[in-house]
DNA sequence: GGTAGGCTATTACAGTCGTCATAGGAGGTC
DNA sequence: GACCTCCTATGACGACTGTAATAGCCTACC
């Protein structure tokens, strides 16, 4: 068993990307069947709960990846992971030609309809708050005072969020090589 | 002439506020002119380009309209204008419930369809570069050295535009008030 | 061999989309 | 009054959407 290509995890992973490049409104339950090489009928079979279970799915498999690549580099030092993480947007952003950005981000830019909030906002919420954690602790484990330290994780998330669609934008890394040596600067400063 | 409410300044502003919540995949051309109290036909005599253009005068309307009020809080200093523009922010996404966020970033977030990038990104792009362009100006104005004052620019603007959509994901103004808080200090620190 | 159950293929549905064409009306100018 | 130009109304088109139902296959166990 557990095959590396199962093809309920081949979904949720395509999804994530097409997400990440059209958004999601833009993205069909049909083309994603077709992207994933798997019929459209397993994918409601997969996916009962409808294309908000799929985006749901989605947002949490790539926060979980981006977190698992956070936690890993972190352990060698705030500056480093800080830097690993923004290197990790940088490829997918060149990688892609400027096509792809976050699918979290792209999630939550969708307005809930009136009365409720969907549950892929919810998990959109929750990954952001997790890299914010992430990063905080991280701080904090260095000698950051722990106001200063949340306030820093925020910004970093923030900041990386939105200079993925500024680069996607003016299509040039601009943006994010400004905004990796302005959060390393502060940073160093607040470190002991 | 110039009637206040001339419809096609009316429909450029719905279709801002229109894709600033929905994102510009979800905004219907037939839901837009509902929206603008303009009949169909209407809407495709004012914009014979169809959705493409209709975007386009989108974002830049907005971009505008944004780029305007930076213009003004920034003579009386960086620290102010930067406080303004975060209020700005602030007050669109409590004052609709979480539920709008920066058309600017809704469309620069849509994959272009192959081969080319549709004006309305190349708008986007501008509009972003222009507010970053305000905000370096005004701090190299004040005593910042060149480099560190498009450093900060861009990372006023990116942790702006993220910090909206993390906002709307949570349905709290955390994110904001952190970021609002640690940037002052950064522009503080930089000023002569 | 037989049979049950998880997966796939196909088709249908009721809507909405962007876009266009065409016909109507309102207003001003000769 | 006639005319001409700008705006509006209506309806049609083909394509696409999310979702569901149905019928078939294929594999694993008894």
């Amino acid at each position: 068993m557990q095959q590396v290509d199962a093809p309920r995890e081949r979904i949720v992973a395509g999804a994530a990307e097409m997400i990440s490049r059209r958004g999601l409104n833009a993205t069909s339950i049909r083309e994603l069947s077709k992207h994933a090489h798997a019929p459209l009928g397993s994918t409601y079979h997969y996916f009962p709960g409808g294309k908000g279970q799929l985006a749901t799915e989605a947002v949490r498999f790539a926060g979980e990846s981006v977190a698992r690549s956070l936690r890993r580099e972190l352990r060698v030092g705030p500056r480093e992971g800080v830097a690993a993480f923004l290197a990790l947007w940088r490829d997918i952003v060149t990688g892609t030609g400027f096509r792809a950005g976050c699918p979290v981000l792209a999630v939550a830019v969708e307005e809930p309809p009136p009365g409720d909030v969907p549950e892929a906002v919810l998990a959109a919420a929750e990954v952001f708050a997790d890299w914010e954690r992430l990063l905080a602790d991280a701080l904090a484990a260095h000698g950051a005072d722990e106001v200063q330290a949340a306030q820093i994780a925020t910004l970093i998330v923030a900041s990386v969020e939105g200079t993925v669609a500024m680069c996607r934008a003016q299509r040039d890394t601009g943006p994010l090589d400004r905004v990796a040596a302005r959060l390393d600067a502060i940073i160093a400063a607040v470190l002991r």
